[in-house]
DNA sequence: TCTGGGGTCCTAGGACCC
DNA sequence: TCTGGGGTCCTAGGACCC
């Protein structure tokens, strides 16, 4: 803890859905969950007018849907959303040099190894405006909450206090008396397990925990959480804000719409995922010495098998033998309602491997299979940027029985007109992607 | 037909080494 | 023929985060 508040946390409102309504003019102060849109898909992010009906992130899609039947529902543009998240984090490099993103829509910043005009309350406050409106900007309109602390908890606690567009100074010497009356649910680490021993114990806010000694606390959650969480309730933390992460797995899963019991399928599916893991390793240029292999079965039980190699690979056939082999030895005669693949060990290097032409070897795989598995990809899904050689560039609306609905709209027309076509029209088409650097950084 | 997909970190037990 | 202890690596599972 800090005798400054000179930590800054930002998060964006509502992100994902936040660009859709950038983007999608027709939707812009309606209800829009933007998640997995299939069966078993459950909710990213909901706009502001989805949450008032109940709607949150986590939620089921298909409990959102009986809650707010006539919300826009979305399966997400992630690329755009890499990029977006791109011209932001650049945004708080220019604050400091110092920045720890937490994911596509969260950072904190450490003030104190950039420029400050003061680091009292009110020139802090006017650096933190100062960025919400630079967000605004640069994103076209996308609202930001900031919170500004001693400490990456307080910070990160304080971003969340006024949301959305929210901006809160925490200053030095407040700290524990203004998290004292939380839940401590919000310390991050608290989740619904540790919750629920805490509240056994009959704790429910963080002043509660502070009559918790350590040694009881190691005991109920485990020595690293335990110790964390003593220091934490009285905001006691030191942690530094880190630029580099470096990756340390890469891994690949699939939920699907009914559980699957034919083991050429699975076979199939685990050989595609394992190719789209070691293309993303090879795009990195990372390669890793342990394969592993996801299943959760049709009860929600979930197994994991893994297995590590001599020597790093980035190998699609290796990975994927490996993780066919892995699959064998787990019972998935029930049925399979999600697959996974992944690799960890990472190393930033790529072995010289002389025997890389016998490895990548023909793969087991049959036609059918082959076409089972591209049948599960395809399609036009909700949200999606097509174009028209006619009509120009619109998303999908929705799509099924042999027709695709489009509106014909962007960012800077304004509502546009709904038209539909045949889901395999020649005029219609998937709108290219701006760019094929995705994993690039 | 409750319960995604990308991750990180921790724990516990066994193997193995000194 | 006793029963050590520490350290590291590996595997499986679980909690948690956005």
């Amino acid at each position: 803890m800090r005798a400054e508040p000179t930590i800054l946390h930002v998060d964006l409102d509502a992100f994902f859905a936040a660009i859709e309504q950038r983007d999608k003019p027709s939707l812009r102060g309606k209800p829009v969950v933007v998640g997995g849109t299939g069966g078993r898909g459950v909710v990213a992010t909901a706009s502001y007018e989805a949450r008032v009906f109940g709607v949150h992130s986590a939620m089921s899609t298909r409990e959102a849907r009986s809650r707010c039947p006539h919300a826009a529902y979305l399966s997400g543009r992630h690329h755009v959303y890499r990029e977006v998240s791109r011209l932001i984090m650049a945004e708080l490099r220019g604050l400091s040099p110092l920045v720890e993103p937490l994911s596509v829509d969260e950072a904190f910043v450490d003030l104190a190894a950039g420029d400050l005009p003061g680091t009292d309350p009110d020139s802090l406050a006017q650096v933190g405006q100062a960025l919400k409106d630079r967000i605004h900007e640069v994103t076209g309109g996308l609202t930001a909450s900031v919170g500004i602390a001693s400490s990456k908890l307080v910070a990160k606690i304080a971003s969340d206090l006024d949301k959305p567009d929210g901006l809160v100074v925490v200053p030095a010497g407040t700290e524990a008396e203004l998290i004292g009356p939380m839940p401590v649910r919000v310390i991050p680490g608290v989740g619904p397990a540790t919750g629920e021993r805490l509240r056994r114990v009959g704790v429910t806010t963080v002043e509660d925990l502070r009559r918790i000694s350590q040694d009881e606390l190691v005991r109920l959650v485990g020595q690293a959480h335990g110790n964390g969480l003593f220091a934490l309730c009285r905001a006691e933390d030191d942690r530094p804000v880190v630029a580099e992460r470096e990756a340390k797995s890469v891994s690949n899963e699939d939920t699907y719409d009914t559980d699957l019991v034919d083991k050429r399928l699975l076979e199939g599916l685990l050989t595609k995922q394992a190719r789209g893991v070691a293309e993303r390793l090879r795009k990195a240029r990372l390669s890793g010495r342990t394969v592993s292999i996801k299943v959760r079965l049709h009860d929600f039980t979930t197994h994991s098998r893994s297995t590590t190699l001599p020597s790093p690979t980035d190998d699609p056939a290796t990975i994927g033998r490996l993780a066919r082999a892995l699959l064998a030895e787990v019972d998935t005669s029930e049925g399979v309602r999600l697959l996974g693949v992944g690799v960890s060990g990472l190393a930033d290097w790529i072995q010289e491997d002389l025997f890389a032409l016998e490895e990548e070897s023909a793969e087991p795989e049959s036609e059918e299979v082959d076409a089972a598995v591209v049948r599960r990809r395809a399609g036009w899904s909700p949200g999606m940027d097509v174009e028209h050689t006619e009509h120009g560039p619109g998303w999908v609306w929705g799509s099924g029985v042999g027709r695709v609905t489009v509106r014909f709209e962007t960012a800077a027309t304004g509502p546009g007109p709904v038209r539909t076509f045949a889901d395999d029209d020649p005029a219609l088409s998937p709108l290219r992607r701006p760019s094929a650097e995705d994993e690039a950084d």
